[in-house]
DNA sequence: CGTCAGCTATCAGAACGTTCATAGGTGGCC
DNA sequence: GGCCACCTATGAACGTTCTGATAGCTGACG
């Protein structure tokens, strides 16, 4: 079983990939950047990556669809410390194997990884985070990508009149965007909807 | 040589504690919140502690300080995937020796202990994103604890009326402390103020 | 042709950011 | 004590920005 392990914390992916490779029919290999994975990709025959989506070039669902697409028969695994429920959900309709958090016991990953292999998905159960925010009228609509500019340039303290002369659209647009991005994430304002977003690793 | 690995990411702290542990004169062990961190540091004697930030229980220079309190004789470093400089400085100013990024090379996690061992502090150098902020008016004055309060519920998506309410102040206060807030930290407004804040770690 | 989606324009009201003036408290100093 | 400087809190006012709703325009498509 070859694992790719996708994550710019090298210091913790070669470590993880030393105590995986201790196991029998078992090697890894670590790349630390998306054009990296996309490479490697390419270039030798995997069964598993384990995808960290804060890695340089990711961007959200769009980058984990490139790897799904670059790689049809490889078995996708993200891998990070926390993640949205949501988010999760909209992954694994793309394709997605699974997810395999940081915080999972070293021991349990081996196994894990057979189980995905064998044709399983894989995600542990996660004591929901009681928030007032999963209540109503959140459908866990995907951001499109004009939604996600927007967002970045919020979150970076561009005012409304900034962001239409940055993407070269009128204000008016802008606004309805925001809106739109304020309904999809639940949040109650444009400081709360560059949180949320952050939190779930949109942006 | 005794490391205590304070990480929540229990999968990758055991990877490394295993890597580590198999050098000469080196054990390593791990913790994966900040009560436990504090129970180790109190029944057993470490050399150097590694500590993640963004533990269970951690907030901020607060806690770090409460560490280095616990355990005044241990090197203490901090252990994080990105961190912001003056966060940094401050940081060494209470008494932290130094700063391992995640992203190092796991062959280079050996010396850069020893030498933290042997007394120096060790920052790695790090290329500095270039970004407008850090031009002009950046004092790198920690925010006092009514400002951390005001920016969480921002973060929340409250508005002012609410935040005074909340915390039992008027809304011109708030307004004020908001303004204070936004120049400590550069930030443009108030959407920037938060999402720079989580990216510091501060709240 | 009608329908639908995307962009624009406009409006009103709420919230935000700034400034000024005022009041209370503290501590130093004659 | 009396005075002053300093800081913090407050209220009011003002312009800007944001939010939400509405309506018109365009082009694509069946």
């Amino acid at each position: 079983m070859n694992v790719l392990i996708a994550d710019d914390h090298e210091l913790l992916a070669e470590a993880v990939a030393q105590s995986l490779s201790r196991n029998e029919g078992l090697s890894a290999v670590v790349a630390t950047s998306l054009a990296g994975t996309m490479d490697e990709l390419s270039s030798n025959e995997y069964d598993i990556v384990l995808l960290d989506l804060r890695m340089p070039g990711m961007m959200g669902l769009s980058s984990v669809d490139s790897v799904l697409k670059r790689a049809p028969g490889v078995n996708v695994v993200l891998f990070s410390g926390q993640i949205d429920r949501r988010f999760l959900d909209d992954a694994v309709k793309l394709g997605v194997k699974g997810y395999i958090p940081k915080s999972m016991p070293l021991k349990s990953l081996d196994v894990s990884l057979r189980l995905i292999y064998s044709g399983q998905t894989f995600i542990p159960h996660h004591q929901p985070q009681e928030s007032q925010l999963n209540a109503s009228n959140l459908t866990s609509e995907p951001l499109v990508e004009r939604e996600l500019f927007v967002l970045r340039l919020a979150a970076d303290g561009m005012i409304n009149k900034e962001i239409a002369r940055d993407l070269g659209i009128s204000e008016a647009q802008v606004k309805m965007i925001m809106r739109q991005v304020c309904q999809k994430l639940g949040a109650r304002n444009r400081a709360h909807a560059c949180v949320v977003s952050r939190e779930r690793m949109l942006i």
